[in-house]
DNA sequence: CGTTGACCTGGACCGCGCTCCAGGTCCTAC
DNA sequence: GTAGGACCTGGAGCGCGGTCCAGGTCAACG
C-alpha cells in the first residue's frame, strides 16, 4: 500500500484514469475508437506510460476544444504511422481545427454580447 | 404567388424557418419543449408574428452559447409568466450563463494555445 | 486458501438535440 | 374535382460521446 504500484512500470487503467482526469470507461472507449493503443500484462491488464499519459492530453485537448472523435482518430492514424511523411497532413489538421476553433470563439464572443446586452435591457427595466 | 402570404399577419412555420435560420422541424421541436408558444390559424397552421422571430433569435443565440434546452425553459417559462417580480430571477439566469460562456472560452482559449504549440512543434521538426 | 477489489470483454443503454417518417388535413391552382 | 404542396400530429430514429452492466479473470492480503 505504501508504493501501490510504483514499482510496476507503467500505471493501470484506473491509476491512468485518475492522472489524466478522465473516466476508466472513457479511456477504453478511446482505445475502441483506435484513438490510444496501449501495452498489456501478460495477463491482459492495460499499461500506461508517460507517453500514453502525454497523449491522452492532447486528445483530451483536442476534445475539450470540441474535435469530433472521427477527426482524433484521422489525427491519431498519422501520428501512430511514425512517419515524418506524415507531419505535413497533421499541421493542416491541426490548422484547420485552430481555425475552426477561432471562428467558435468569435461566435461566442459575439453571441455574449447579446447576452450582455439583454441582461442590460432587464437591469434597466428593473430599475424604472 | 407574387405576394405569398404577406397579407396574412405572420409567417407561417416554413418562412419563419427560413427568416430565423433554423429548421421547420427545430421549430416544432422548440415548441413541444415549451420554449415558444405560436398562435394557430383557425384550420391549426402555426403564425409566427415579428415578435416570436425576436424570441426564436434569442433562442438561438442561448443555444449557440451552448445552453441546455432544459436551462432555456426556465427561461422561457419566466419570461412566459410576464411578471415583472420574475425579472431579477432572469437577470440571474442570464448572469450565470454569461459567467458559464467566459468560462468556456477561456478553456478554448488555454487549449487553444497547446493547439498552436502542437503546430509549432512539428513545424520545426519538419524544418529541422 | 479464500476474500476482496481492480481489471477484462462484448454489448446494451443513456441524454442530448434534433431529424425523419407515416398518415392525414388543408389550401390553392388548374 | 383533382393535383400539388405546405402544413398537422405522434412517435420512431439518429449521431454523438460516453456510461453502465453482466459475467468472468486476476492479484494481493491475511
Amino acid at each position: 500500500m505504501s508504493q501501490p504500484t510504483a514499482a510496476r512500470d507503467g500505471l493501470s487503467v484506473g491509476e491512468a484514469a485518475r492522472e489524466a482526469g478522465v473516466s476508466i470507461d472513457t479511456l477504453r472507449y478511446y482505445e475502441r475508437e483506435h484513438l490510444l493503443r496501449t501495452e498489456r500484462t501478460p495477463s491482459g491488464h492495460r499499461r500506461y506510460s508517460p507517453g500514453d499519459l502525454e497523449w491522452i492530453a492532447v486528445l483530451t485537448c483536442l476534445r475539450e476544444t470540441g474535435m469530433p472523435i472521427r477527426r482524433m482518430r484521422e489525427f491519431a492514424t498519422l501520428v501512430g504511422e511514425d512517419d515524418d511523411a506524415t507531419i505535413g497532413a497533421r499541421i493542416d489538421l491541426l490548422a484547420e481545427h485552430r481555425e475552426d476553433v477561432l471562428r467558435r470563439i468569435r461566435e461566442l464572443e459575439a453571441n455574449l454580447a447579446h447576452v450582455e446586452g439583454k441582461i442590460a435591457y432587464y437591469r434597466g427595466r428593473s430599475a424604472g
